[in-house]
DNA sequence: ATAAATGCAAATAGTTTGCATGCCC
DNA sequence: GGGCATGCAAACTATTTGCATTTAT
């Protein structure tokens, strides 16, 4: 059951507290957390734990596909549990997030693919617009 | 002719060498520019210029929608010139950027409308994947 | 035991801001 | 001439790195 550790032995590095504090936040949150949100959380559970080896082991679960990373437009990287493909949808306005299955893409990277030659596995798209809410919010702002 | 200086006199901005200089950098490349690249390119043109104008100008044209930003996931904002719409197909492992035409992603728009209420106005959309010569290159770190 | 991982602190990179000066209209 | 824009420098935020120490296996 203790499935990320099998897979970290099997190539050779370490299960270590601070690896599963931090998977722990990702698959409590169950949505994108920056680095520096997951410190902060972090901060509570093992106070410690410094910035560097919160970049350090998002970086390096990252690489091993236990966390993906996304750009979410904020100008920083977000990072979520891997295990169901998904994209995002933002309200440029307020940030409330939409997820979007992945299947809706699938149709077009198979058009991409075929047109362009490219191998597309783009595990993160972010769409941006308005939600339902902020539209009425900021349509007088529309003027312009 | 002369634009973009209307554009900006009939709104209470002026125009300056400073932004035509950086307008006409993104112009004449043609492709998406880091602050940092346009500032590097500024330097031959107007080595007075400060990174902190650059930085500056660009989000001024950027919010008077004569530059667009996009998020091609480097960490970095890149922008370039308003006026074709198009997202971009981005090589992970070497760089290489191919345009997507925003038609193509038109339908799409209207489903996720229809089905979250959002109002999608993503200006710019990325993909990653590997272009057919990395394809090739890579091929053998697909392995794991 | 030994190689990997962390903590600490400093360095780096990118970006923003305050304020005095300069320059477009 | 009035106010927008720039230059300069410093501050700030996010992120990375070197190195000694700790720790998982």
């Amino acid at each position: 059951m203790n499935n990320e550790t099998d897979q970290l032995h099997s190539r050779g590095f370490r299960m270590t507290p601070q690896r599963l504090v931090i998977l722990r936040i990702l698959d409590k949150a169950g949505c994108h957390l920056t680095p520096i949100e997951i410190f902060q959380q972090v901060q509570q559970e093992m106070p410690g734990m410094t910035e560097a080896t919160v970049y350090r082991t998002l970086s390096f679960l990252s690489a091993q596909g236990m966390v993906l990373p996304a750009h979410i437009g904020s100008g920083q990287l977000v990072y979520e549990m891997a295990g169901h493909a998904h994209h995002h949808l933002i309200c440029r306005n307020c940030g409330a997030t939409h997820e979007i299955d992945h299947t809706s893409l699938e149709a077009l990277y198979e058009q991409f693919q075929a047109s362009t030659g490219y191998c597309i596995d783009s595990v993160h798209v972010t769409f941006f617009g308005l939600c339902p809410t902020c539209q009425r919010t900021v349509s007088n702002l529309a003027k312009a």
